[in-house]
DNA sequence: ATAAATTTTTAGATTAATCTAAAAATTTAT
DNA sequence: ATAAATTTTTAGATTAATCTAAAAATTTAT
């Protein structure tokens, strides 16, 4: 049986797999799961010992299939109670994150399929992100910035770059929430800053800043 | 933050303490546990140093209200999740336990109690154990084994006494699920096995184990 | 009431997960 | 291409949770 904290490891190789594709450094990964590098030394040993990944000396790390798999399970779980804890117990998408992170380690995989089901089979989660299917599949769609969003056309607010609480609770503030729709009035050059109507009537000016951590798709 | 071995302890603790009011023997936490006495000494230790139980050498353990809160909670917990995996999503009352089981474990006040809002305040699980309130306190009512129901008179089942899953599947497949109407029709005084009607047509017998270990009420 | 039986604890080890400090290997810069 | 800088690993410790075997304390039986 796996631990939570393996687990822990294989997410985090993954995530960081994702953005740097080739090998994941130790270094890379005791960054991202806040450890010491020689802690993840001992770790990564442990694990290339029990297959869920590929590890040479000083070269970095690779997920097997096996890990891979696992990693994708974990996220397909962690989004997935996203989903309930927003859809069915009206948390706010700041709120869902750290109950996502410790309901993800619970194994059954009967569990899942049914919550999979209970929830309509949801292809993505309060934060815009995909949920992996039962094989480990993404889905995807053609989303873009709102910051290289045309002027003057209606969009909806799909998905966020940036996951963190200030950025959510500032989102949810403006009312910028996701499946809103919006249409940008006026884009500055001097700043990036653009003026956006929200929904049908509110008006606002939101930095580039947090134009570019929106996805959005045409209406 | 406490560990979930230690609360598994905590839990341990509280059940044998309802039976054997006064202090609980390391031994019998040992076999409870499935693990050695020795270790389960090296846990007291831990457990009483952290205030959550009284420990006196050779002399057992009794829970502190700090521990009793702890174990209550979880009780709490664990019962809520059944009632969720139960009535939302469809397991079975044999299926429930494994999974709450680890859902108990998942620290967070505002979603057991916005589960328990989700759920309608359920004060009984899917086995008829009465789950905690807030405060702890359990819901009781007069239900008495089914081996001692008047005769002709129509009851409900409305929990069990043991909760092994070969009972409970054998329970499934009688139909002798929770909320059904029964009437003992006839008691066989050499082995206590009773003639009974189960809901309105069908007919079995049943032997003084199965009776024994039903709680029923009046209709 | 004391010896025998039983229970409980102590002593000493092990594994998972972590750390700091030092050593070794790799990468970068001149 | 070699020295300096950086990254990674090794060595040696620590804590939680577990174990077996032996010692100590308590309980039971005569």
């Amino acid at each position: 049986m796996i631990s939570q904290t393996e687990e822990n490891y294989l997410k985090a190789i993954f995530k960081l797999s994702e953005k740097t594709d080739g090998s994941v450094s130790t270094n890379a990964i005791a960054n991202e799961m806040k450890t010491a590098a020689a802690s993840v030394t001992d770790m990564v040993k442990r694990l290339a010992k029990n297959k869920f990944i590929n590890y040479q000396r000083y070269k970095g790390v690779t997920l097997s299939e096996k890990g891979d798999a696992i990693a994708r399970k974990l996220i397909r779980k962690h989004r997935l109670w996203e989903v309930f804890l927003y859809d069915k117990l009206n948390f706010t998408w700041d709120e869902v994150h750290d109950m996502a992170e410790q309901l993800e380690h619970i194994q059954s995989d009967e569990l899942v399929n049914r919550m999979d089901k209970y929830l309509n089979f949801p292809k993505f989660d309060p934060h815009g992100d995909p949920i992996p299917d039962k094989d480990g599949k993404f889905a995807s769609r053609k989303q873009i910035p709102m910051s290289e969003y045309p002027l003057g056309q209606v969009g909806i607010i799909v998905g966020v770059r940036e996951h963190s609480k200030p950025f959510l609770q500032y989102l949810e503030q403006l009312n910028l929430v996701l499946g809103t729709k919006f249409c940008v009035l006026e884009s500055f050059e001097y700043d990036g800053s653009l003026k956006i109507k929200i929904g049908n009537t509110k008006v606002e000016t939101i930095t580039q800043k947090v134009a570019n951590n929106l996805f959005v798709i045409e209406e």
